[in-house]
DNA sequence: TATTATAATTTCACATTATGAAATAACATC
DNA sequence: GATGTTATTTCATAATGTGAAATTATAATA
């Protein structure tokens, strides 16, 4: 399709004619929640661009507001246009459309939060977040990435995932969140085979300490997992003995949704 | 600074060594809750962008995910690699961390939804918002655009904005949402000098019927209107002679804020 | 207040990279 | 099977983006 060359496949992939806004967008993907300020020096240092280049890109990118400076220390932030255009790709993003009245009945009916998750890289992305009868959090994790091995919907992404994105994963080293996080990559493994057993998964204390969550697979039409659904909430309310309960609720909605998306099991 | 033509100011401001960031820019600015998806023809046609060029760049957006494609009709929407940025510029956002802990509270007292809102063009921008006790809408709002004309915090931001900002907006026609929309610039005058002189505005049913809401500016250290915060709820608890009481607290924690922001009074 | 170091802008010559007309391929629709 | 419509690909051309170097602004130190 494109000439692209061997090398640049497993760098940044790279497609003619389009150098520039490939360079700008990496400007954009650098800032995070960790590192959300960045200063010019830095930043080019960090996307290894040319300082003028990343000047002048990022000039581009203040003026049409998808970044904004610090007016006291000139360092670069994510600007508003990105809040509204991701506002949009939320709002018009079809898993999310589908989904919703199923998420917002298994709230009701779990009492907890219930959440919507797309495979990112080595994350997961939050698409949506109803909350339950306890509200806690809020919708503040909706745009968030949580690690793929330390989430319930994380794991069932993976297990339900090509072999070979799963190994790619497994060969970084998995970072600890908590004591009970897994980081042993032949533990996971393991348990990603259970998963694919048992069509669900849970987490314990993993993501953070005292919360429990239990997630199972949204397939579509090609019979790909194209997201998870969970439901969370504190170990204290989320007991060992509810669990298999919740596992079966948060199954029923996740099939519902599979179904909607045009996929039939067989 | 820059040589910049004098004819190219109105239209799309044009930096030199820019041209392909601000075209994809451009592309993704094409995409809105009226119309997300786009047929390649028909965006190349929009933003007045060759079909080739349009559809080069439209690639390097979707290699990053920033755009998606409807798999079976190959139109176009925004990808989740924008719901990712947009979380993580709404979380890093400055005025939005330091408002959230007063607009809880104002959402306690006041007992109705609050909300943080900025100027963008004609529109105002949810920043934040807080639900009260009587939960509604919920957070769907975030990162929508509303109309300025048609809004409690649009009309605070115009009224505290420049003379000039005002009358451009109010040279262009203002759309009527419901029957109770301001559309007679002469009127929306008037209403903006009560505003100045008052510090606080209100809409009632203009934006849609039986909504009501108060608004007051948030300054910032160079004495400008940064932001608008509102309060905002169904006509039958917002009544006329609870308004007085409402717009005390929301004044009250727009100065709060102000303060914080470095703006001091006299 | 001078001196030095560091970071942010601007300039400019150069050629790599983006451009768009035209051709081709892939779909729909009749 | 023909026809119109939309999506890709090709490719010659020069306009656009590039980065080294110079300049300016800002902070840190003596």
């Amino acid at each position: 399709m494109f000439p692209v060359k061997e090398a640049d496949l497993h760098a940044t992939e790279f497609y003619p004619g389009t150098q520039a806004v490939a360079r700008a967008i990496a400007l954009l993907k650098a800032f995070s929640d960790a590192q959300p300020e960045w200063t010019l020096n830095d930043l080019a240092r960090a996307t290894g661009l040319n300082k003028t280049t990343a000047f002048r890109l990022l000039s581009a990118l203040e003026a049409e507001h998808l970044v904004m400076r610090n007016p006291l220390s000139g360092a670069y932030r994510l600007g508003v246009e990105l809040i509204a255009l991701g506002g949009v790709a939320m709002r018009s993003n079809p898993l999310r459309t589908v989904s919703r009245p199923t998420l917002v009945t298994l709230a009701e009916q779990s009492g907890e939060a219930a959440t919507l998750e797309v495979l990112m890289d080595a994350h997961v992305l939050v698409l949506d977040e109803v909350a339950g009868d306890n509200p806690m959090g809020m919708t503040q994790d909706v745009g968030s990435r949580l690690p793929v091995h330390a989430t319930a919907t994380g794991k069932v992404l993976l297990a339900f995932s090509s072999e070979e994105q799963t190994e790619k994963l497994l060969a970084a080293p998995l970072q600890p969140l908590t004591e009970r996080t897994v980081t042993e990559p032949e533990q996971l493994r393991r348990e990603l085979a259970r998963i694919r057993q048992e069509g669900f998964a849970v987490t314990q204390g993993e993501l953070e300490p005292g919360f429990v969550a239990v997630a199972a697979p949204v397939i579509d039409r090609e019979r790909q997992a194209a997201a998870a659904i969970s439901v969370g909430g504190p170990s204290l309310r989320l007991t060992a003995e509810r669990l298999p309960q919740i596992a079966a609720m948060v199954q029923m909605a996740a099939r519902q949704i599979s179904r909607q998306l045009g996929y039939w099991p067989g």
